[in-house]
DNA sequence: AGAATCCTGATTGACGTACCTCAAAATCTC
DNA sequence: GAGATTTTGAGGTACGTCAATCAGGATTCT
């Protein structure tokens, strides 16, 4: 008593199993009078396919791969997290996903790592440099599809990029920061490394946003803290040496520095920052971060399963397939 | 070669592929002794369910009903699109939604509703009333599960709630008004009504923010628009009419009046609104609206679904099962 | 007309789990 | 140690789809 099967939907287009089927899976050899007569069939049966008898008959297993900095901290160690909870489940529906976790900013390490793949499909994060290019180019060759993760690869001609825009993310921080500081005064941002996709476009949003419309506030030179703290701890300390600061956008990593800098000052600078880690959960609670964007990784991780399988399976994923949700989190509202 | 299946474990527990299925399914009348061995194959083997295969030998067929008012503007129209989106894709997966409309703030039309449902469980939108409390009760004692939806139900022993914390929201909205208008000027706030408990509750959390944060705002006495454009419009007008307004917070629906009536004034009072529709999606992008907080009903959808899935299988959802995140959106990350 | 190609039918065996029955074996009770 | 009870085994069927094979009929081409 469970709705129409292929069964029903053959006998009411008059057909045998074997045609049905072979109209449902674009199998061809039918003729275009009968694919009509089996198509009106599904539809007056109100036939849909039974999702996991077809998952347990194609006994399709994917093995997917997720070539990922490590770290112990931040923003990556969330995504290390969600991968391991995500691939615990995901092995119920008969998709393998292993972690390749390599050194973050090493290119030879990372280029090492995606030569020794063997599997259907590919999220890589990653910085953009031309010999990684070379090396997503030989996993496509070999028929590995490959998706962009966090960190979009543009000139790599990856298959897809899953993450957030991250423009728009920049564009949100400096909305809330002009406001936040009521158009006035120096605001300093620092990203981790310009060669990060995600740092240079986060740049480019905030820098377009203040210009258009905060121009009451004045936009010091970007400072780059290679996402460690010790360098973004002493490049507030630096800049607020010299001159007053009214506002604090870091764009990337090392945000315990970024705490124990700014709970210094006074006046504190209104600070936004990137990424809902424990360190930033806390210095909002505290007050010392006034805004985080999160993207939400989790999801992220569950979009580029989505969208690796679409491309696995040759078909094409829904154009906002990979494109992660911002979300924007103040003291109240943190969780 | 799709990883280990009962098959394997049975063998190497040393027992028979009934008993590993009592086990496995807690079936009972199994030894101790026979369940840690079974256990244990489990764990050596790496086993894990194939969750199309069991889904497909376990005809199970959930049958589930939406009861929410009907409407084709605002937030129950992105409801109801939400719901028709899904139960397309639900379908597939043996699971049947059917949506019960229902008139908006008309008890007995909600209760009539409530009481001709045949279904494994069913998700309410309502407001608070003993009657649709009573009628509750009703459906649980036929053997329904009861989730309430966006709005809770807590006094009618529902089984779960699904949707945001709202007292959560009526904070954030608090904490974004109070630093956009610099913690001074009175402050409108306007429900829908005060009978539906996420307004009541995020005004709540909206006074109490303002109270502990924000003394320098004057909080006007809260106004009831009943959810409709030309009273909350009114509202709007004639309070202006005899003081300035730095900011409006408009808790419920009804905000095709309130973009008329902002559009009128000048200077333009900071307005945060709920749940993103077309006209507050619009009115962000014009600048008439400054924020808005906005539930993702879709994932609310999907979030009841669950619910409703695991209190028929009579397992405990998961604690934070039921909790639907709260986006914030301004101008820049309109999506 | 004969050969080649195309279209369709009929049938069958997986896939891995759930769920059932019946009988045999082990354990307990007095 | 006989009887009652609990525990375990053996075996089967069903779920709906996929995938493949083989064969026969229809159509087209030469």
């Amino acid at each position: 008593m469970s709705g129409p099967t292929v069964r029903d939907v053959a006998e009411v287009a008059q057909v045998s199993l074997a045609t049905v089927d072979r109209v449902l899976n674009n199998r061809g050899g039918v003729s275009a009078k009968v694919v009509d007569r089996v198509k009106a069939a599904v539809v007056q049966t109100g036939y849909v396919r039974n999702l996991a008898a077809a998952n347990l008959s194609r006994r399709r297993i994917y093995r997917f791969c997720f070539v990922v900095p490590s770290g112990d901290t931040g923003f990556v160690a969330l995504l290390h997290a969600a991968l391991a909870q995500e691939q615990q489940r995901l092995r119920e529906e008969q998709v393998h996903v292993q972690i390749v976790p390599t050194r973050a900013f090493d290119v030879q390490d990372q280029v090492a790592a995606l030569r020794k793949l063997d599997c259907d499909a590919v999220a890589v994060m990653a910085s953009e440099a031309p010999e990684i290019n070379a090396q997503i180019a030989a996993l496509q060759a070999a028929g590995v599809r490959v998706v962009s993760l966090v960190a979009d690869l543009p000139s790599s001609g990856r298959d897809a990029y899953v993450g957030p825009d991250n423009v728009v993310a920049g564009r949100t921080a400096a909305e809330f920061m002009g406001r936040f500081i009521k158009d006035a005064g120096n605001v300093l941002m620092i990203a981790g490394s310009l060669a990060a996709r995600d740092h240079s476009e986060r740049l480019l949003g905030f820098q377009m946003v203040m210009q258009e419309r905060f121009g009451g506030c004045t936009l010091l030179p970007a400072a780059q803290g290679a996402d460690d703290a010790a360098r973004v701890e002493q490049i507030v300390l630096d800049t607020a040496r010299t001159q007053p600061l009214a506002g604090i956008y870091a764009i990337g990593a090392g945000n315990r520095g970024l705490v124990r800098a700014v709970g210094t000052l006074d006046p504190k600078p209104t600070t936004i920052v990137h990424e809902l880690t424990q360190t930033s959960r806390e210095a909002l609670r505290t007050g010392i971060f006034d805004l985080v964007i999160d993207q939400d990784i989790r999801a992220g991780v569950i979009a580029a399963v989505g969208v690796m399988r679409d491309l696995t399976e040759a078909t094409t994923p829904p154009a906002d397939a990979g494109r992660i949700k911002l979300n924007i989190y103040s003291r109240e509202n943190i969780q």
